[in-house]
DNA sequence: TGTACATCAGTGAACGCGCGTTCACTGATGTAC
DNA sequence: TGTACATCAGTGAACGCGCGTTCACTGATGTAC
């Protein structure tokens, strides 16, 4: 009987990964070396490869861990006990989608999915529950809308999101308070079904 | 007086930034490496230096290239002669956004623009301008509409659409018939201003 | 309570390889007189 | 119409370096009896 990790291995294996993490987010995926992340951990080569025995071993542990956590976050707001508004499922997951940090983190993740194909798997159902947890909040709201019409406002809201992460946390644009209200008005229109939805 | 390069020679560049595209395309940034690109190009090594003489260089060439080329396809889709609907300006940027390969390039100069200011100010520059043909569309179809509304509705039109191109394309979900009618009645809500706009 | 032993945590050195870059060189093409 | 010369196009070999991976090893910690 294997006996598994101890509390100061499970400690490690996180440091580990946190220590790819930051790298990846501030220097991209070529600056990604497991010598960079052993120094980054305060650990020798030899031993990062004691957790993780190869380099495509550390990233898919690490895309398992960002994509987890991002997930929980989105539970967590579409969760919410009631006395909840659209509003607020808003504010939350538009003030997680102008972190750079975690955008440049997601531009990394998208790049991984559009050329290694478990990647690609990884990320697809990962939206894909992130999507359901919207179209759940959906229909918590509007109890008469019907599953199929939840579920697709509830992408077209998740794509505008993804969109939206990309300029307004200064990769590809810059965050302006006019466009942004627009992008609130039009958020809010997929999240209660009035206006142009059905 | 130099006489600059010969045809034979802007032929051989456009081979080059070619390969390097298609490599970039089908497999990523970490396998974009100048052996492969003259390998593909069918040159040796030596003289892809005489074109580019750094791969930061190739890579400048590369960036600027995409970006243009695709801030033409847009030029043309909005610019096209009286006549022409929301509905065709919509079909048009759809089709180039489903397109697997260019969304690849896509999300490879994105990450590009997460860790290299460089291409951050010209991924900047892009979507800027970009969302200024999309402003001048609706600006020519609604001779109303005030520039400021018409560059907000345009921003959200863009951060859509780039959000889009991640799912329709397969790289992060699935393309659906009854998610693009729901994405497309959105998309024509932010082209025509009604319903929610405003 | 001690002891033996298995497992876990961590080190250090070496490997072969492919990378970007440098450089001296040759052949082809255009141009001035 | 030649010829000389500059520039452009292309080759080939070598460089030092950092990469992922392998492996034999040591020390620390837990566990069974």
């Amino acid at each position: 009987m294997t006996a598994g990790p101890t509390p100061k291995g499970r400690q490690r294996r996180t440091a580990l990964l946190d220590a790819a993490e930051r790298i990846l987010t501030s220097s991209g995926g070529s600056e990604l070396t497991l010598r960079a992340v052993a120094d980054a951990a305060g650990v020798r080569l030899g031993h990062l490869q004691y957790y993780f025995p190869s380099r495509s071993a550390l990233l898919a542990a690490l895309l398992d861990r960002v994509l987890t956590s991002s997930l929980d976050r989105v539970a967590r707001l579409t969760g919410r006990p009631d006395g909840d508004s659209a509003g607020a499922l808003l504010d939350g997951v538009l003030s997680d989608h102008d972190d750079p940090d975690l955008v440049r983190l997601f531009t990394e993740v998208w790049a991984m999915a559009a050329h290694d194909p478990e990647a690609a798997a990884a990320v697809r159902a990962f939206y894909d529950r992130y999507a359901a947890h919207v179209a759940g909040f959906l229909r918590g709201h509007e109890p008469g809308t019907s599953a199929a019409a939840a579920r697709q406002r509830a992408e077209v809201f998740v794509m505008l999101m993804e969109g939206a992460a990309l300029f307004r946390s200064g990769v590809a644009g810059r965050r302006s308070a006019e466009t942004d209200a627009h992008l609130r008005r039009v958020l809010l229109g997929l999240l209660e079904g009035g206006g142009d939805g059905d």
